[in-house]
DNA sequence: AGCCAGGGACTCC
DNA sequence: GGAGTCCATGGC
């Protein structure tokens, strides 16, 4: 794929750069559809647009360098394809659209995947909008609000989250962040633990289960030896499989299977679900 | 109207 | 540690 990086802008061709199905897949929450072919992605303060121009897709930022890595241009999709395959030939016709994992703020991801559980994506994306409107900074080149610190958040209480819609979740948030300003939960730190004491490490916030964790650690660490198994995973499994299994058996199942492509081969296994009907 | 949304905590045994 | 139950809210 050719990715062509300038001094605020990358661009890159629309036939591999899907941005429409990068952004609504589910994986990520913090943008905004400003018209057919423009987007706007806020990544804590870092914020860019995306639009696309018939054959090319444009990327702008003035943080260039950080949207690069987010968007992951570092990783060779072609090659993760390929060993997929090769370890299982069935996905062949299961991987249609590029894949493209977004490198999203692990503190972000926190937060967001906990009002996720449970919730349907266009109420996610509503609760975490008043979120930001509340707790965030106004950034007015923009238009649009940052994603609240942890600093910013912390003034939040109870009330606050049940005001912005997030129901029976305002808890898990409330104690999630007190939990978060501990040192235990120094972001810096957690970057060096493995995947599964960080996995445990996350386990012990309120409102994060093993599904949640794993969320986090995929999108927000960018751990990718993880299988996310939810609703549609677990209706997946029981296609090709009789025997009755929990999640954590479903999710060992793969890891044992795909490694550090778990990941990756979640995703695809998630798309062709979603879109085949059955 | 009633069910569901890419679950989690809590309470039983 | 497995199975049930409850949990706010809004879209359909």
């Amino acid at each position: 794929m050719k990715i062509i990086k300038q001094e605020n802008k990358i661009i890159v061709d629309t036939e591999s750069f899907n941005i429409k199905a990068i952004l609504e897949c589910g994986q990520v929450f913090s943008y905004h559809k400003l018209t057919n072919d423009k987007y706007l992605v806020v990544s804590m303060d870092n914020v860019a647009t995306v639009s696309i121009l018939q054959d090319k897709t444009i990327i702008e930022s003035n943080k260039i360098d950080y949207f690069y890595n987010f968007f992951d241009f570092n990783t060779d999709y072609k090659e993760i394809e390929r060993k997929i395959i090769e370890i299982s030939p069935n996905y062949k016709e299961m991987i249609k659209d590029t894949l493209r994992i977004l490198k999203q703020d692990p503190y972000q991801t926190i937060i967001s995947f906990i009002v996720s559980a449970n919730n349907n994506i266009k109420r996610i994306k509503g609760i975490l909008d008043r979120l930001c409107i509340k707790y965030g900074t106004y950034m007015p080149n923009y238009k649009c609000y940052s994603f609240p610190t942890l600093n910013q958040i912390s003034l939040a209480k109870k009330e606050d989250f049940i005001e912005i819609g997030a129901g029976y979740r305002s808890d898990y948030l409330c104690k999630t962040i007190k939990q978060l300003q501990q040192p235990r939960f120094n972001m810096d730190k957690l970057i060096n633990l493995s995947t599964n004491e960080l996995k445990s490490r996350l386990l012990e916030l309120s409102g994060i289960g093993p599904k949640v964790a794993d969320c986090i650690l995929f999108f927000g660490f960018g751990r990718t030896d993880v299988f996310i198994v939810d609703t549609w995973i677990k209706k997946a499994y029981s296609l090709f499989s009789s025997e009755i299994r929990n999640e954590k058996q479903i999710s060992d199942y793969f890891i044992k299977k795909f490694g550090e492509l778990s990941g990756y081969a979640q995703q695809y296994l998630f798309n062709y679900m979603i879109n085949k009907d059955i």
